[in-house]
DNA sequence: GTCATTCAAGAAAACGTTTTCTCGGATTTT
DNA sequence: AAAATCCGAGAAAACGTTTTCTTGAATGAC
C-alpha cells in the first residue's frame, strides 16, 4: 500500500515509482508503463501527507466563513470548492459563527495543517485574530478590510454602484422616506452599506432621516424586529433597503404578520441576492453581488501569490462590481405619501 | 520553527519536546516547564503532516454532502464540525452536486489524504461509487442506505413517524384528498418517504390516488412544476405533503402565483424542518428530522469504530426519530371538500 | 579504440514528527 | 553494601514521500 510495495512489484526502485507518478520526462516509456500497470492493479493512492511534508507544500487552502447557515455563504463554498478541485487543492473550511475563540482556534488548526493560503470571508471580524496567519507569512485575501500588507490580497466590493442603483430605483418609484436596516455596524462592511446608501440618497436631494437608519444583525430575527421598529414610526417610510437578504427575509416575514403588503403598502429591497431571494412571496428585489465571482476572486488571489516567486509587496486588490436585480417587491409608492412628480421610466423587468 | 528549534533552546532532545507536547507523564515538571516556555515564546504549531504520518492517525474526518447550496446541509456541516473540534479532529468537506465524477473524485482525495472516516449524507447516491473507500477498510456512515459490513454504520430514519403524524394530522383537519410530493424515486431515502406516506394513508382508511403521487427532484424549481400539475387535477388534493421543504418552498412559490390561498385553499406539510422553514409565509408545517442529531449521530459512529479495537461485525446502527412541527401552513380542509367529521383537536401551537 | 559526455535509474538524504530502544543515575531490596 | 529495579531523558529508527547525489551503461567525439 506505499511506494514500496510499488516499487518491489514493479522491480524498480522508489525513485522511479515517484518520478512516474509525478510525470518526470526522464523514466523511459517501458518502464513507465511497468509501474502505472502496477499502481492500477494495486489501487495505490499516494499519501499526501508524506508527500507534502517532502515538499513543503500542502497544497490546502483555508476557508473562513462567518457562518455556514447563513445561505449567502454555501455558494462562496461551492465556488471555491469548484475551482479548488479543478487546481488540486483541498479546502478547510470553517464557520466561526461569530465566536473570537472559534476563530482563534481554526486559524490554530489551519497553521497546524500548514495550510498555504486563507481566503476570509467574514466581513470584517477582529482582524487581529489573524495575526499569527500574518506573522508566518500566509497569503491572505480578505474581504474589503484587508490591510495593505505583503502576500495580503483584497477584494474590494463596490457597494456603491448596486445600492445607487436601489435608491434610484425607488426614487424613480417616488418614494421619498427610504429606510435602511443595517448590519451590526462594527463591521466595516456594513458600515460601508450604510454609507452608500446615505451618499446615494443624498446625491439625489433626498432627506435622509437618522430614524430611518436601523442597526440590524444580518439576521431574520434582525430584520423582524426592525420592521416592528420601523411600523411604529409616526410617518412610516414607503420603501426600505436592507444590508442583506436575510434581513430582508425577515422583514417580509413580519409584514405578513402585520398585514403589510408588499410591495403595495411597502417597497423592498434586499442585497447579496441570495438564490433564495427569487423564490421569495413576492420575488426580492436585491442587489446582486455575486457569489460565485467573490470565491473565484479570492481563490485566484491566493493561487497566484502562492506562485509568486517574490510577494506582492501590498497586496493585491481585486474589485467586484454590485449591480440590482430587479424583481416583484418594489412598486409605486403609496399615492398619499407622494410628493414629487420626478417619475423616470421603471425599467422593463 | 520546527520541534529542534524549540529542543535546541530549551536544550533537551526532541523526544522530550514531543512528550511534553503530548503530556506524556514522563517529563520531569521542570523540564516541562522549560519546554512549554520556549514553545511559546517562540509560537511553534507542531507539524500535522509530520505528526500523522508517523502515528498513522491523520484525524481528519470526511464528509460528502449531496449539495451545499440546499439549506438543509449546511446545519449538519455545522453541527459536524462543531463536535469535531471538541474533539481535535479536522473535517474535509465535499459537494458532490450529485455528479457522480465528483463523488469519485472527492472519494479519491479523501484517500490521498487518510482520513480515518467517512460520513455520507447524501441519501442514497450509486452506493458503488465508495467502493474503494470499503475496500481500504475505512470506517463509514451512512444515512439509510448502508450496507450491513463491516465498519459501516448506519444511521436509520425513522420516516414512518413523523409522516405519519403528519397524515393524521391533516385527517383530523378533514382532508381527504392529499397529494405527495417525492424526491427523485432512484433515492432509496426518497423511496422510503413515500412508501411511508402510502401506509400512513391506508392504516386509517385514507385511498392514495395514484395521480397524487408526484415525482419531484428535492428542488424548489420541483416544488413548482408538482403544484402546477396538481393544480389542473380534476379534483384536487386539498393537501399536500412534500419530501423535503425546498419542494414546499416551491409550492408555497407557485401558490402566490396562482393565487391559491395556503392554508385557506391548501394545507401544506413539508419535511426537515430546516430552519427557513419557520420563516415562510405563512410558517411551514413540517416533519422535523434534526440536523444537528444527525451531524451528532454521524460522527459518534465515526468516532466509536476508530476507537474500537476490533471492528464491529456487522457495522452499528443509529436511529433517528421523525416528529411533526406544528405551524400555520395546514388549516381545515374547505367546506366543500368535506366528508367525514372525524376532527381530532389539532393540538396547540 | 579510448576517453569524455550524456542520461536513465538506483541509493541515500531529507522533511518533522512519534515511538522504541538504550543508558546512566537514583532508589529500593536483601 | 552490593545487587536489582525503576525511571527520566537522550539516541535513533520509523513513517512515506521527493529530491539530490551517485553510478554505470550507452552514446558520441576524436
Amino acid at each position: 500500500m506505499s511506494i514500496h510495495e510499488v516499487a518491489r512489484r514493479a522491480k524498480v526502485s522508489i525513485a522511479t515509482v515517484s518520478r512516474t507518478i509525478n510525470g518526470v520526462s526522464t523514466v523511459t516509456p517501458q518502464l513507465s508503463r511497468r509501474v502505472w500497470r502496477v499502481i492500477e492493479e494495486l489501487g495505490y493512492y499516494p499519501n499526501t501527507q508524506a508527500r507534502s511534508l517532502v515538499s513543503g507544500r500542502s497544497r490546502i487552502f483555508g476557508l473562513i466563513v462567518s457562518e455556514i447557515t447563513n445561505p449567502f455563504f454555501p455558494e462562496i463554498i461551492q465556488g471555491f470548492e469548484d475551482i479548488a478541485v479543478q487546481n488540486n487543492y483541498e479546502i478547510l473550511t470553517t464557520s466561526t459563527v461569530h465566536d473570537p475563540k472559534r476563530i482563534a482556534l481554526s486559524v490554530r488548526r489551519m497553521i497546524e495543517r500548514r495550510v498555504e493560503g486563507v481566503a476570509i470571508v467574514t466581513f470584517g471580524m477582529e482582524e487581529a485574530l489573524f495575526d499569527d496567519l500574518k506573522t508566518r507569512k500566509i497569503p491572505l485575501v480578505f474581504i474589503d478590510v484587508g490591510p495593505p500588507l505583503p502576500r495580503i490580497s483584497n477584494i474590494r466590493i463596490d457597494y456603491q454602484h448596486g445600492i445607487r442603483e436601489a435608491v434610484q430605483h425607488l426614487a424613480a418609484l417616488c418614494h421619498e422616506r427610504i429606510a435602511f436596516i443595517s448590519g451590526p455596524l462594527i463591521l466595516k462592511s456594513a458600515m460601508a452599506r450604510q454609507r452608500a446608501f446615505i451618499e446615494s440618497m443624498e446625491e439625489i436631494g433626498l432627506a435622509v432621516d437618522p430614524n430611518h437608519l436601523i442597526e440590524g444583525d444580518h439576521t431574520m430575527e434582525g430584520g423582524i424586529k426592525a420592521l416592528k421598529k420601523i411600523l411604529q414610526f409616526p410617518k412610516r417610510p414607503t420603501a426600505v433597503i436592507c444590508s442583506n437578504d436575510m434581513t430582508a427575509i425577515g422583514v417580509m416575514r413580519q409584514s405578513y404578520e402585520e398585514g403589510v403588503h408588499i410591495p403595495r403598502d411597502l417597497s423592498l429591497i434586499g442585497f447579496d441576492d441570495i438564490r433564495l431571494a427569487q423564490f421569495m412571496i413576492p420575488p426580492l428585489t436585491s442587489v446582486k453581488m455575486s457569489q460565485t465571482e467573490i470565491a473565484r476572486m479570492a481563490f485566484n488571489a491566493l493561487l497566484s501569490e502562492v506562485q509568486r516567486d517574490i510577494p506582492s509587496p501590498d497586496g493585491t486588490e481585486y474589485v467586484l462590481r454590485t449591480s440590482l436585480a430587479l424583481r416583484d417587491s418594489t412598486a409605486m409608492a403609496p399615492a398619499g405619501a407622494r410628493k414629487k412628480v420626478a417619475i423616470l421610466k421603471k425599467s422593463a423587468d
